[in-house]
DNA sequence: TATCAAATACCCACCAGTACGTATTTTTTT
DNA sequence: AAAAAAATACGTACTGGTGGGTATTTGATA
């Protein structure tokens, strides 16, 4: 719609995604890309000297994430919007992304041609776009935490849920607390009680599973 | 070199990924892409009716993974050669794809012109690729697989470590296994004294890090 | 056939953790 | 200041798992 261009920054540590990109963008005279890399790194130094409206990056990259990335760029160009890409696109991920960085969108990469020139140019006139999938992710990342909420285990028992799955024992964890055997035993029969768990294990997945260790 | 092309099909779920496979072979009058597909169950239906001379196949796919296609692909047309596609390239799948598909080649998806063109002709005229990550994590793989062998757990003790992990009681899996409680007892200990863990986490641990589960 | 690993099984003693109570002090919320 | 929530603590009885043994049967390997 626009006269100039809207120029575009991409970072993915895949070139072949890179490449895939901008065939997808390929013949769109809307877009320009006008900077590309495999390194993150790079391209803090790119933005510096090149203006650009939108950067697309990916979000797991080796060295420097997506996230770092998306929030310093934020924060030196404050004019650049950030498009995340991701493979698979978990939500908690997604919700912490977006609660601590002013990204503009997240789109998975299987994402087809039309979406993503959708996308781009929703996010060049100033609006957000976030793919279907990425949207019941996040809402599903969002319930799973207020299940956690709900649960109403308090700080000191998380604390304790670490302890005992760094394997140690009542005794020593009493110890490490200054607190009495007595009370670490209560906590433990508040923590199973409240996690609906009956053994060490089931404690421990449901610890991986709610993200406490 | 050939005057015929050579004739490649590419499946990946990620059309980002194809289209940066078909743009980084583009210009290069030695390959013709002449099928493609984001779905893994389409790509069999086309080998019936398509002829080509190599696969390139995403390993991690939803429905169908490539591990399967790579598979029913050799049975089914065994002129077909596969070169698989990676994002991560884990060790152990590696392995145990290169045991028991005879596959041509793997290498990941951070790939080069310039290396993905030297796999294809490497392949085409009979021969293996595997990238260097590759190899160097297959061979890390090998020495960890080693480790476990080494600890010499028996079949017998890794089921038991399978239900102990499933929260059974040792009656329960005396009870399931139709042995003694004694028994179970002693492979108990026995896995205890091998795996060098002292309690149930501990063994949840190493059997979460040596993928027994 | 002799030998070895694996799977099977039992005994005894001990204790860490559990279940089921009750109760006090501190902190936070109302 | 009153009420509620969180953290603290103890008692008693029980049991499941642990650590220390030893021993038999079976199937594979030399």
């Amino acid at each position: 719609m626009n006269k100039t261009k809207i120029r575009l920054a991409i970072v993915d540590d895949h070139r072949i995604v890179i490449d895939g990109l901008k065939s997808l963008l390929h013949g769109h005279e809307s877009f320009q890309v006008v900077v590309e890399t495999d390194k993150p790194v790079e391209m803090l130094q790119h933005l510096r000297t090149t203006p650009v409206d939108i950067l697309l990056t990916d979000i797991m990259m080796p060295v420097m994430n997506g996230a770092e990335l998306a929030r310093k760029t934020r924060q030196l160009y404050p004019q650049v919007k950030v498009l995340a890409l991701s493979m698979s696109g978990q939500g908690n991920q997604v919700n912490q992304l977006v609660e601590d960085t002013e990204i503009s969108g997240y789109v998975l990469k299987n994402i087809g041609k039309a979406e993503l020139i959708r996308a781009l140019e929703k996010i060049a006139s100033g609006g957000v776009y976030f793919s279907e999938e990425v949207i019941r992710e996040m809402q599903k990342a969002k319930s799973g935490q207020k299940e956690i909420e709900e649960i109403n285990l308090t700080a000191r028992e998380i604390e304790i849920i670490r302890l005992i799955e760094k394997e140690k024992s009542n005794k020593e964890i009493a110890e490490s607390l200054f607190i009495s055997e007595r009370t670490v035993e209560t906590h433990r029969k508040n923590i199973f009680r409240k996690t609906k768990t009956a053994s060490l294990i089931g404690l421990v997945k449901f610890a991986y599973e709610h993200g406490l260790i």
